[in-house]
DNA sequence: TTTTATTTGGAACATTCGTTCCAATATGTA
DNA sequence: TACATATTGGAACGAATGTTCCAAATAAAA
């Protein structure tokens, strides 16, 4: 009986994405949002809520699908090491990518709400044991493999990865030279060696 | 014969970057630096031209002040290794203190407006590129001495240790961890080891 | 004390903000 | 085709935004 939705929950998530992270949390207003995504206030807000709503699910979805990204390049390879290493190309070939220098809604909005808004603190929180967890299985297991060292715990060496992924965010997004950016994974990763 | 300015400018501007910081620019209102500075409008808008203005003096102020703390650093010790151990120190020393988790400035501010503020970007930029300035002054003085590794040249490290100290400000905003940022301050730094 | 230049407080401005509301529209079923 | 139901577009809301303006207050100089 219903008339039933004329649109694509996913595709306006995505939209709405983008918004916020080429203009922050507080920079994005609800006319942008209806603009960019061509659907009506009322579609909007009877979807979503309110704009908090319709940016909290838009950062989950992002945080999900990075999430999915990241451990299709855990698979590449039999190596650890080398699906440790897939995952600093995909990111930097991702940053390099971004030529609107948009960034990651997940670092932006963290930094810029953090004080502010518990919600998008735990997501980030999570978001980044996830990662760390996945850093730390690859690293376990390359180092009973024997081709990652074992002179730090794998817990520490996930920590100081995702630090350097973080770092390359910020530092990628002011400068986006390709070189610099390898070369600062390449030293980041040399760790894992001897 | 003119009435003098009944306040400091730089307090007003340590007062402004706080706000900034703690909320971002966007999130910032005309009548929150209003209240938190105590001074009217006029006086705001006669000193310092708009909100945007007044932004970016604090932001240029604050840039000034870090730079200032961080060259203070470097003459603790004869040691450059030395030196370099204690700019992280400070540098997690002060992510620590960092209660409100209100971040730094210029890394809040330049994720949240460097697609859209190209003044914000530039002082970044410059900003970046003084510290890696310092950094590798400071591992070519080590190198030369013997107590760094000549592995990677002066500049590639000093990216990579730009990159971690930016990478220690996102992680520790998000888990204000002593013992998490001071083992990925160790395995960052451990690559200045031979 | 008087003069003079400047700052100051607060009212007022037009815009934009997020949100609400309702009539009109459009769809799947009977 | 006609009914029932949910979506849709757009007007409208009060509150908050950045900014301007001017009269009143103030401090240094005469």
């Amino acid at each position: 009986m219903p008339k039933t939705k004329q649109f694509d929950e996913t595709e306006v998530l995505l939209k709405a994405k983008e918004l916020f992270c080429e203009k922050g949390y507080n920079g994005t207003s609800m006319d942008d949002l209806v603009q960019a995504t061509g659907l009506s206030r009322s579609s909007i807000y009877d979807t979503f809520g309110d704009k908090h709503g319709l940016f909290m699910k838009s950062l989950n979805y992002y945080r999900c699908s990075q999430q999915g990204d990241l451990e299709k390049q855990c698979t590449r390879s039999d190596s650890p090491k080398k699906n440790i290493r897939a995952i600093f190309d995909y990111y930097i070939k991702d940053i390099l990518a971004d030529r609107g220098r948009k960034g990651c809604l997940l670092i932006n909005v963290s930094l810029e709400l953090s004080a502010v808004d518990k919600d998008v603190t735990a997501i980030f929180q999570s978001n980044m044991e996830d990662i760390e967890q996945v850093l730390s299985a690859l690293i376990k297991e390359g180092q009973s493999k024997g081709e990652i060292s074992k002179k730090f715990s794998p817990k520490a060496l996930s920590r100081h990865l995702f630090n350097s992924l973080a770092g390359l965010r910020v530092t990628g997004m002011n400068r986006p030279d390709a070189d610099a950016l390898r070369e600062i994974a390449r030293i980041a990763l040399s760790i894992l060696d001897e």
